[in-house]
DNA sequence: TTGTATGCGTTATCAG
DNA sequence: CTGATAACGCATACAA
C-alpha cells in the first residue's frame, strides 16, 4: 500500500514545541545549544524533533539571527577563461569541508573582470545578505574591492597574496613567491644559463610576485632571462607566449611556467615544432595538476597543498564569523616535484 | 577627510517606501514586477531604491515566499575521488550561467557515498530549505533518492541517465550509450579487433550504459571484447585494470575508457611498461577533457557538449520551478574526437 | 492605481 | 529552568 502523502503543512518550531509539551522557546534553546534546559526536557524535545523531521528554517533563523550560515566563493574566469575553473578543484573541495562542518553552505557565484559590472556586483552581493562572508581570488595590483569590502562591512579572505601595501585577511605562503626560486635552482642545477619566465599578467598580484620571483632568482647568479612574457593565465597566451620566445635571438633552453596548464600548452606547441621535452627544452609548470604527472613526458612542478589552501581560507573567514576554531597556522611549503620534462642543459649533454 | 560610518541601520523596503512617498506594498509591487503602478511613480521609486542601495532582503523573500532562489548542485565525491571535481568544470560553469541570470544562486554540496548518511543528508536537505532545488549527478542503478526526492517534494533534475524504470527530470543524450559506439567504430575501422573496456563501476547508470553500449557495438561486428573491466572511476583503479587486461592471454590492441582521466592514466601506465602509444595500443577516453589536447600523444576521445549539459540541467530545474524559459532542447550528439592516442591496429601495420 | 494589515518561523528579551 | 511576546523584512489579500 502506497501511503498517502499528506498535504504537509510545514514543521515548524512551534509544532516541535507542542508536542513535546514546552515553548518554542524552549526548543530554540535547545538547538543552539544556549542551555538553562533540564536534561530530561532537552532530551524529550530532541526526540521529538527527530521524529517530526524538523530542523531550523534556514529563512527564519536568518532574517532573525541575520546570519545566513553561508559563505560566498568568488570565481574568476577573466583569469583562466571561460571553461577551466580557476583555481585547482582541491582548493574548492577543500573550503566544502571545512564549512560544511560547521553548518554553513557554499554559495557560488561567477564573476568576468568587468571593472564596472564588479563593483556593482560586490555592492550587490551586501545587500542581498545570502551570504555571512566571501571568499575570493585573483587579486590585482590595484584593486578596490579590499576597500569596498571594508565599506560594505562584507568580512572576506583572500587566497593568494595581497596587493603591496593593503592589509587584508588571506592565506598564502610565506614569502608569497615562494615555489620558484627552486625552481630555477632546479634549472640551474641541470646547466641551463637561458630560461624563459611566461607567467600571467602583471596587473594581478600573484602572476606579479612569481615574476619578480623569477627575476630576482635569475639576478642572484647574475644571469639574465631570455625573455619573461606576462600575458593571460590561458593557453592560447601560453602557446603565443612561447612562440614569441622561440622567436628570439637567443632561444631558451628552459620555460618556466606560472601554471601547469600552460606549461603543458606550451610543451605541447613546442612539441608541434619538432622540438623534444627535454632533450631540447626543459619544461617547468606550477601548481601540480592532478594530470601533470600522466603528461609524457611527465610534468616537472611545483606542487602545493590545495586542499590545506582551501581550508585554512575558509577557516579563517569562520574564524573571522566567530566560529569558535583553532587558528589553522601556515601552509606547508611548496616543493618541487621533479618528473621527465626537465632535464640537462643541452649545450652541456651533447658537448 | 575620511567619511564617518554610520551605524548603517539596515535599509528596509520602509525607507523606500517613505523616501518615495509610498507604501512598502508599492515598492515590493515594482520589484516583483507585478504591474499596478504608474510609470512615473515606478521610475520614482526605482530611483529612490537605486540611491539608497537597496535590494530585497533575500532571508525576508525566502521566509515570506518560500522561495530560496537558490539551487543546489550535489557533487559526489565517491565517483572520481577526494581531489577530482566530479564532473568537467564546463557543467559547473554553464549551470551558473543560466542560475545567475535568472537571479538564482549555487550551493554546492559534496557528499560521499555513505548509504545511511545520504538518505539523512537529503532530508535535511529538504528541511533546511535552502534551496528550491537541486541538481544531481552519478545515479546508482539502485538508487532510492528519486523516489525519497519525490516524497520530500524537492524539485530536482539529475545530470545523466536515470536507472531503467525510474521516470525522473534528466539531462543526457539519446541514446545515453551515444558515443561508445563511434569509439569503437573508429577502432575497427583502424583494424582493431582486440578491444578492451574499462570503465565506471556497473552499480552506477552511466558506467552500465556505456559499458553495454561497448558490449553491443562488439557483438554487432560478431567480436568479443577481450576484456572489460567495472571498477572506480579513479586513475589508480584505472591503473590497475589497465594492468589486469594487459596479463590476459590475447592482451587487447586498443583500450577503451569511461573517462579521459582513467584514459589519461591508463596511457601512463602502459608507457611505463614500454609499450608505445598508438604503435604497439591504441588509447579512447570520453568527455574530451581539458587536456586531452596536450597529452603527447594528443588523446582521441568523445566531445561533448558539456557547458550545454550544465546549462540544459539548469533550464530544466528553473522550468520545473516556475520560471519562464524555453524549453532547451535536445544535447548535441557526442563527436568522436580522433587524435594521435588511436592508430592502425599493430598486427596490421607490421605485416 | 495605491494603502493597510497580517503572518512567514525563528530568536532574544523579559518575566515568572 | 521555562514561557509569553516582540521583532526581523517582506509579499499578499483585501480595502479604498
Amino acid at each position: 500500500m502506497a501511503e498517502i502523502a499528506r498535504p504537509a503543512k510545514n514543521v515548524t518550531i512551534a509544532d516541535v514545541a507542542a508536542r513535546s509539551g514546552v515553548s518554542p522557546a524552549a526548543v530554540s534553546r535547545v538547538f543552539n545549544s544556549r542551555g538553562g534546559i533540564s536534561v530530561a526536557t532537552e532530551a524529550r524535545i530532541r526526540k521529538v524533533a527527530d521524529e517530526l523531521g524538523w530542523t531550523r528554517s534556514s529563512a527564519a533563523v536568518a532574517l532573525r539571527s541575520s546570519k545566513t550560515m553561508a559563505v560566498g566563493l568568488i570565481l574568476n574566469t577573466a583569469i583562466t577563461g571561460p571553461d577551466v575553473l580557476p583555481m585547482p578543484p582541491q582548493v574548492l573541495l577543500g573550503i566544502e569541508e571545512v564549512i560544511a562542518k560547521r553548518g554553513y553552505g557554499l554559495l557560488l557565484y561567477v564573476f568576468s573582470d568587468d571593472p564596472e559590472e564588479e563593483i556593482q556586483a560586490y555592492k550587490r552581493l551586501a545587500a542581498d545578505k545570502r551570504v555571512d562572508g566571501l571568499l575570493m581570488t585573483g587579486a590585482r595590483m590595484e584593486d578596490s574591492r579590499f576597500r569596498l569590502l571594508e565599506e560594505l562591512g562584507l568580512p572576506a579572505v583572500l587566497i593568494g597574496p595581497t596587493p603591496p601595501g593593503v592589509v587584508f585577511p588571506h592565506v598564502e605562503n610565506d614569502p608569497p613567491g615562494a615555489g620558484i626560486d627552486e625552481c630555477v635552482r632546479h634549472l640551474l642545477e641541470l646547466g641551463h644559463r637561458r630560461i624563459a619566465y611566461i607567467g600571467g599578467p602583471l596587473t594581478r598580484v600573484q602572476p606579479k610576485i612569481r615574476a619578480d620571483a623569477f627575476l630576482e632568482a635569475i639576478a642572484s647568479v647574475r644571469l639574465k632571462p631570455v625573455v619573461t612574457v606576462s600575458t593571460d593565465y590561458t593557453t592560447d597566451a601560453a602557446i603565443s607566449a612561447t612562440e614569441h620566445a622561440m622567436m628570439q635571438s637567443e632561444t631558451p633552453t628552459a620555460f618556466v611556467y606560472g601554471s601547469d596548464l600552460m606549461a603543458m600548452a606550451g610543451m605541447h606547441y613546442l612539441r608541434g615544432t619538432g622540438i623534444e621535452v627535454p632533450r631540447d627544452i626543459s619544461v617547468v609548470g606550477f601548481d601540480d595538476q592532478r594530470l601533470a604527472e600522466y603528461m609524457n613526458p611527465g610534468l616537472t612542478t611545483v606542487a602545493r597543498n590545495s586542499s590545506q589552501r582551501g581550508a585554512n581560507a575558509a577557516t579563517e573567514l569562520l574564524r573571522i564569523l566567530g566560529v569558535d576554531l583553532p587558528d589553522p597556522g601556515p601552509l606547508d611549503a611548496p616543493r618541487l616535484v621533479v618528473r621527465g620534462s626537465s632535464g640537462p642543459a643541452p649545450d652541456l649533454q651533447g658537448g
